[in-house]
DNA sequence: ATATGTGCAAATCCTTTGCATAGAA
DNA sequence: TTCTATGCAAAGGATTTGCACATAT
């Protein structure tokens, strides 16, 4: 059995292990200051930029690069940790949420909202381009305030 | 009637006046520039950067500055004439087809594909955040080549 | 005249890169 | 040692901005 002792802000001596593992499953060697993003960002799900990560780290006084953020933020990405988001033509997402679901985005705030992926029915356009197969799909529903 | 002259480009005479009522019915001011632009993006309906219209301005001999081609688009976004796209986290995507429709892209070029709405059925989530109504909604179906 | 649009260069913002140092195997 | 990761600053690229000049009403 494995002892929780409470850690500052909140977490447990158990997930520094998990997080440890996880990052291993995924063919990300554990580094201290992945471990630290990795904190940060994988749970509980979110979305994230890399300013925010950058932010988040200091503000708990770590220290981490900015080429380390943004080298693991997409190294989390390209090995399925995260998911990179086109929502914002300004800067990249990150959601730590991978599995199947799509977004709905307030246009006047930026913010995002999960939406579960059977809350929308998708069927899909009779034939893919020739020789092509599917990579992924995704659905940003915009909403506004309403009236005007 | 409207005499139809051959200009050079392929583009007729009537051309221009049609182009300037549609900046009109936009509440978009039909200068010189403006139309210049209209006339490149606004049809055939297309995909475009603001790097690709400059450049085919300047191959058509057409001296228009970076600033109006950005504010241009921009404009024309704003007003309905095109829409803008994010698809690629790295420049603007623009398309001159406003109906309604998604879009396949390849991963490995970025090459973009028109999808009929009809060929894709969604059916929204059940409810919308309180206090939203829809403004829009995008869906990207990203293809890779066949095997790997 | 008065509003608005345009052009140029500089500024800004996000992201990546080059390279020297630090750390782990 | 050897390979990889990190940090820093500089570079890079897309887009916006400030401001003077041109244009149109």
């Amino acid at each position: 059995m494995v002892a929780c002792h409470p850690l500052p802000g909140g977490r447990m001596a158990g997930d520094d292990e998990r997080l440890r593992a996880r990052l291993e499953s995924h063919g990300v060697a554990p580094t201290a200051q992945r471990l630290k993003i990795a904190a940060l960002v994988l749970e509980p799900a979110q979305h994230v930029t890399a300013e925010q990560v950058l932010a988040r780290l200091s503000a708990g006084g770590e220290r981490v690069s900015k080429a380390t953020v943004y080298n693991t933020l997409n190294l989390f990405a390209a090995r399925g940790l995260l998911r990179e988001l086109c929502v914002d033509p300004a800067r990249a997402w990150f959601d730590s949420n991978t599995t199947p679901h799509f977004h709905v985005q307030h246009v006047d705030t930026g913010e995002l909202i999960d939406v579960a992926s059977d809350a929308v029915a998708v069927s899909g356009p009779a034939s893919l381009p020739e020789g092509t197969e599917p990579a992924g799909i995704e659905i940003v529903i915009r909403v506004r305030r309403k009236g005007q």
